[in-house]
DNA sequence: CGCGACATTGACAGCGCTGCCAATTGCGAT
DNA sequence: ATCGCAATTGGCAGCGCTGTCAATGTCGCG
């Protein structure tokens, strides 16, 4: 293997100056750079991580902890995020939360072995106050992506009151006005910015604000078809729903199936994320696009220290055949 | 930072005799090795990774990499690998294969950078040719989820044909006579179990095979939702459509519901995979589970040696409403 | 009871790189 | 040309651990 000496010694420089080089150092003339590059495209070098850990106490790495409630939110982030990385020579490394596990040993376990130099974290963790007080204790610097924006570690926030706003406007537009909400299973309704959304563009449209037509739901398939079938079951039932995720949405449509409802003729359904799901249903769920890589990108930007230009990030209302006839055509083919 | 060497002082022994501890290696005393557990307890003592990757070359490090084409299927394996590498003590890198990135090139920058002890691939990455090749030529040791046989790495096989037939037999059983196929895009029939089993469970229900009843896909919803038109738009329409994953049976399913046919009743639609997909719909699909996690845990034990006690592993028909009116119930809320 | 073989333990030299500090060089101003 | 200061460059000591090998102990057997 082809060491930081080898490559001093073919460019008759200091090995110190090799090291100046590979860290981008100040002080070092070009010309000496140039010969350096040089040596280490001829032999081929490539710095040994290891030895650069254990000389910087510094890792390169940082920590994706995964829930072990799947979404497709939470893979595409972290595609995003590991893509991210390799552009700044970090690598992802990928823990996954067990079930019943402490929020403690989690911190515990995945600090202590890797010393990653970051966690990133992502909803629903993000938002899971006792791992990011661990992750606190333990001082390991962390990066969240959540919508609640208090407490340790910096945050990309998560804007989405104006694309809810959007969307139930959109749905108002249509020409439906019972639009009821399948809303997130936080406690505080001021806790979520869909929320927020949905209620201002109601109002906007002039529409009246029911309690009976919120109903709460965990983020599953199965607790949107419950709220679905209790929404369905009221005397005077809505003829749209928007749920605050796709899993949700999904459920609703199945409620609505399974009393032989159209959609979206007896009743518009929309969802939010934009997950695989969403768009191979028939027919396909109107929905929201985050801008997920753009997210993960600002993420890793901070987690380490680059926060200058972060990028402007606004979700996308993407209308599809189960608000409007007429858009179904729009389904991408893509797998899932 | 507490250090090996605080522990040995601790301990009252060697400091290599905490190495030897540390390691599980021969040659301690039982009476030497609690001592030194006892010191490492009490001190908090955790190994620097660094240091003992940088001493003994080995990174404890195992990449996985992800095509750039996300399916369940990738993730829950790399969801089941990471935690099985966590009780190894090992940890689990993620790289995503870029859009139009040469293989050659993706392999490079895993292995040059991190080193990794092994490297991990699934399907549809670990039957590309080119990859395997690129590993073998940088001697990375490699495992592979595949079902094609040949080439470099250890293989942890994918055994469908039964299951498939199992698939075609039920199928058959609830009485439907005209059975199609969506079958993978390989060029060799022979290539894929899911076929084989297909044309094995038609022979042993007496059903003729019908070559214009076989399209292929190429494993998206769009190509499904192609394949299906296809067949249904034939003289003699099939009366049941086995697609070889689940994303094309639910583009089968579109397809059917766009000219307002009833599953199961006109048509029984069923899938392979058990993606999150295939429970959020109406009806949901009957499909096949894979022992994913088992195959994770067994391709992780492959790669880090312990190959003595692999688990056997069985596909698992999960029969739905797809398929079967009654079974409609079965119904799993996930979260997608 | 003595000897050799083997089990156990410890000492020490790196692994390949970065941080610190000293040495050297270059350059503008006098 | 000379001096001072700052920009460059190099040397060296580890980072914390494992591999090697030598130094002890220990035990069975004649």
């Amino acid at each position: 293997m082809v060491t930081i000496y080898d490559v001093a010694a073919k460019a008759g420089v200091g090995m110190k100056t090799v090291s100046r080089v590979l860290n981008n150092e100040a002080h070092v003339r070009p010309a000496m750079k140039d010969r350096v590059m040089k040596a280490i495209d001829e032999l081929g070098y490539r710095p040994n991580l290891a030895a650069r850990q254990l000389a910087a106490s510094r890792s390169f790495l940082i920590t994706f902890i995964l829930s072990d409630v799947f979404s497709s939110y939470q893979t595409s982030m972290l595609v995003a995020a590991s893509t991210e990385c390799r552009l700044r020579n970090y690598h992802l490394v990928v823990e996954v939360r067990d079930q019943d596990e402490t929020a403690e040993r989690l911190v515990e376990r995945v600090t202590a072995n890797l010393r990653p130099d970051g966690i990133m974290l992502v909803p629903p963790l993000s938002n899971d106050a006792a791992i990011v007080r661990a992750i606190e204790s333990k001082g390991t610097r962390l990066v969240r992506v959540a919508s609640t924006l208090s407490g340790y570690g910096d945050i990309v926030p998560v804007r989405d009151t104006d694309v809810s706003h959007e969307m139930v406007a959109h749905i108002a537009a249509t020409g439906k006005s019972r639009i009821a909400l399948i809303a997130p299973p936080f406690d505080k309704a001021a806790a979520s910015e869909r929320v927020t959304g949905y209620r201002s563009a109601l109002a906007d449209a002039r529409l009246p604000y029911r309690a009976d037509y919120v109903v709460k739901g965990d983020f599953t398939f199965a607790s949107g078809k419950a709220a679905a079938e209790q929404l369905l079951a009221l005397p005077e039932p809505p003829d749209a729903i928007f749920a605050t995720n796709d899993a949700m949405a999904l459920g609703a449509m199945a409620a609505a199936r399974q009393i032989g409802l159209d959609i979206p003729r007896d009743i518009a359904i929309a969802g939010f994320d934009d997950s695989p799901g969403s768009r191979t249903m028939y027919p396909p769920l109107t929905t929201v696009r985050q801008p997920i890589p753009g997210m993960a990108r600002n993420a890793i930007s901070v987690l380490l220290g680059h926060a200058d230009a972060l990028e402007e990030l606004v979700p996308e209302l993407i209308i599809r055949g189960s608000t409007q006839p007429g858009a179904a055509a729009e389904v991408h083919g893509e797998d899932m």
